[in-house]
DNA sequence: AAAGCTCTCTACCAATTGGTAGAGAGCTTT
DNA sequence: AAAGCTCTCTACCAATTGGTAGAGAGCTTT
């Protein structure tokens, strides 16, 4: 547990901050302020803002894989999808604005999302060919597994970070109501992938 | 279809650019030339660029309603999610911004989501307590019918708007593929809603 | 016709924005 | 010990931001 570079500081401070205030909501002022610093040291260590964008968006996208990375490859797809669904529970917990900057940088019209299908790519490759081959043996039930995937994507995003909708319909976020939040989608997920008469 | 007056249209071109570009992301001076005005125009309509924003999001939220008016009252619970689809889906193609408001408002740490939860809280209510009597009388799986709304809301809206997603899987959003989406979300949905047997 | 109201404009403004130039402190290499 | 490199700082800057003050044109009411 060494002293981290400035240049990791600065990183993961710029993570927090454009992962819940946004990135236009996140001036460099602001941000050198909370490290302590003049915003000329953040430019030294990035040329620009958007630079910094990117690459606290390449970190993330780095940590996301890397939490996922112990869930992967467990060979039953639907211990993949619950063991995604904690993982997904537990950063909205512990680390929201991880989850945050994946919103903020997958806005309709974002000119970085090239960025991070560039990272993660290969992960969503590797997800949906272990997805088409539980079709192909009838593990699973659906028709696509592209668009199977991109359906189990929005649900579990969305359920675990959409808190002011869930507000807006009158349950305030809290440890109880995100477990039982996952629960219920564990549920949902296991009638609507799992084939039935299982035992 | 008489001209719109000045407020309406800065209403109108205001939730395209909040929609599309953020509130942020929109500056009133931007917005006014748009509309060919100065930004003091729009100033004397509305007392600020935060009163503009909340202009904006009773307009979205109102029409959002009004768009789902005709699926409510359907005496089927399988046919209501069914109509939501499809209404979501044809503003995802005629009116994204409209969607974009929406996510817009309900970044987490919103400070307008209440706002939100207020116009549209009736009609959450109403839908609640329709899923919960189908709940209870079978004809939907499920156990809790208030999560299983916000799971059933983030799969749609997911699913619906996330493009940039889509396209870091390599499909293109287009009429087509949104067409197969839809297909493949209504499937998904039926297999996770419907009891089994159903004729 | 005068008075008042509605609306858009010009003229400003202070604060904030991302960014450049370059000084200088402190360490490391020669 | 001199030269160079790493890093943070002060000093600026032009452009943009949301917003105020108030003039004046044009219509409506008295």
């Amino acid at each position: 547990m060494s002293e981290p570079t400035t240049r990791q500081r600065i990183l993961d401070t710029a993570l927090d901050s454009f992962g819940t205030r946004g990135v236009d909501g996140t001036s460099l002022d602001a941000l050198a302020r909370e490290l302590g610093l003049r915003k000329q040291s953040i430019l030294y260590h990035f040329k620009s803002k958007n630079a910094l964008f990117e690459a606290v968006l390449d970190e993330a996208a780095d940590r996301f894989i890397d939490e996922l990375s112990t869930v992967v490859d467990r060979g039953d797809v639907w211990q993949q999808v619950e063991g995604t669904v904690r993982v997904v529970f537990r950063l909205a917990v512990q680390r929201p604005a991880l989850l945050g900057i994946l919103r903020e940088a997958s806005r309709p019209g974002s000119t970085v999302a090239v960025q991070l299908s560039g990272r993660l790519g290969g992960h969503i490759e590797a997800a949906q060919s272990s997805l088409e081959q539980a079709l192909d043996e009838g593990r699973v039930v659906g028709e696509n597994a592209r668009l199977l995937l991109f359906s189990l994507y929005s649900t579990i995003m969305g359920v675990a970070t959409e808190v002011e909708v869930l507000r807006a319909m009158g349950i305030e976020p809290s440890l109880r109501t995100l477990a039982e939040r996952r629960a219920e989608l564990l549920r949902f997920l296991r009638v609507a992938l799992l084939p039935v008469e299982p035992n």
